[in-house]
DNA sequence: GATTGACAAAGAATGTACGATCTGGAAGTT
DNA sequence: AACTTCCAGATCGTACATTCTTTGTCAATC
């Protein structure tokens, strides 16, 4: 016989989930009035990236970027580095930066890869939920529910926390810190489009089916559920990618 | 329950990769990963903390390494935070930056990820698997069972390239850059161990129970079988780090 | 007397400026 | 027309300035 998994997994003692990354420091913006709207010089650099408004495969000059972020180079620099190591940037010795393109076949790869990940995590939710996770999950899809899409920034963050209650007390930090920097990248490209009305009842009604798995404890079939939820959601990401390119 | 092995691999019976949409399969853009003279910065940064050789959580201050390595701070700050887009090291503003334990939880967590992309990837192989590439493969394993692990440094290699060949063609580039990724992490772990002699014989045996499934077109026990060969083969990482520490 | 608070100084990270080096292409020569 | 030379532009490396954190000391308070 083999060493299943399952051994592994339970040798090493389930341990405390220690987020320490991803803290927005909220330090005293006293100072920081009408500056430069508070982002870092990062994440501007990469919302330009996954929002397309930098062409793919465009050259980046870290003076040009300098000068309009308003600071000096180095920390232009930095940020790249830190994009490269992300996969956002591709750099060459001497030749500087490149943006990676951000294509409907960058978002394929991403979403094959949740509709992976995803249904793995699940499984676990569902063998540890409590009623009162349940009950939360429930509250906050009455509340998507009744919200309607009207308000699409809203809807997007109440979805979030749908997901993040599944995901977020996971032991594999390194499958959910995937699969938040996936759904970022998602996210941003979802907002540059307002959702149609059949993806909003599909939506809706995988949230339910869902629920109900996770109330009959069927791990098998939740599984499905979000496996057909993540598909579902990346193939209407992609079509409006491509209706937006003609 | 804990997600066993079984349970992931009941899971992946399901669902090929592609369930998105049938975007035609562009060319693979096989250009970067450029090797900048072998002994960049950035790699003597990224081996000191995969080997082991700074502890976890120690502190990196810039200075120090810059000193060390005989160059300026600029080259080690845009080292650090390359490896920090990656997760290797953790930046907290102003307080610099720690490295990231690479302990049994980390390895636990690339290999689960493993588990669930190596299967996906083993499936579109076997769809377009040509004769040749059979007797490559098979070629390959005779070469892999006359070494007989007689020089771990040419086992690694040629299991490389073993698995290299199934998974390099796959459209999504981004499930195998991730896998290219997590396995330069095992490797370089492993390289610090001998193997096993059970594990030694594991390892032929599922290369030639995985052959046997390729030969057969046989999809699903391919999946299991290479399920079986990425799991066992974290479960004996593990241990010898495990052994190791003590 | 022990604890706590403020405050100053050292240490380290972040930002700025500038020089060195490399690339790409245009002008000039054979 | 092809090769060479040279220069503008950009990247990469070094040095320094600024700002923040940390620490250690001293005094005031309980």
């Amino acid at each position: 016989m083999f060493c299943s998994w399952k051994t592994i997994v339970s040798a090493l003692k389930s341990k405390p989930m220690s987020t320490i990354t991803n803290i927005r420091q909220a330090v005293p913006d006293r100072d920081d009035l009408a500056e430069d709207g508070g982002s870092s010089i990062y994440e501007r650099l990469r919302d330009d990236i996954i929002h397309g408004r930098v062409k793919a495969n465009e050259r980046l000059k870290v003076a040009e970027l300098a000068s309009r972020m308003g600071t000096s180079t180095n920390p232009v620099r930095e940020a790249l580095q830190q994009l490269r190591g992300e996969g956002f940037v591709i750099m060459t010795p001497n030749r500087g930066a490149r943006v990676r393109p951000i294509d409907e076949e960058f978002v394929r790869d991403i979403c094959e890869i949740e509709v992976l990940i995803e249904p793995a995590l699940t499984r676990w939710f569902v063998g540890i939920a409590t009623k009162a996770d349940i009950e939360e999950l429930e509250r906050l899809q009455a509340e998507i529910e009744a919200l309607n899409f009207s308000d699409e920034m809203k809807h997007s963050n109440l979805d979030l926390q749908f997901h993040r209650l599944m995901y977020d007390r996971h032991y594999n930090r390194h499958a959910v810190d995937l699969w938040v920097r996936h759904r970022q990248i998602l996210g941003a490209i979802s907002r540059q489009f307002t959702t149609s009305i059949k993806r909003q009842r599909d939506v809706i009604e995988e949230h339910k089916e869902l629920l109900l798995c996770l109330k009959r404890h069927d791990v098998d079939a939740a599984a499905v559920a979000i496996a057909k939820h993540v598909s579902g959601s990346g193939a209407h990401i992609v079509e409006h990618m491509r209706a937006r390119r003609y």
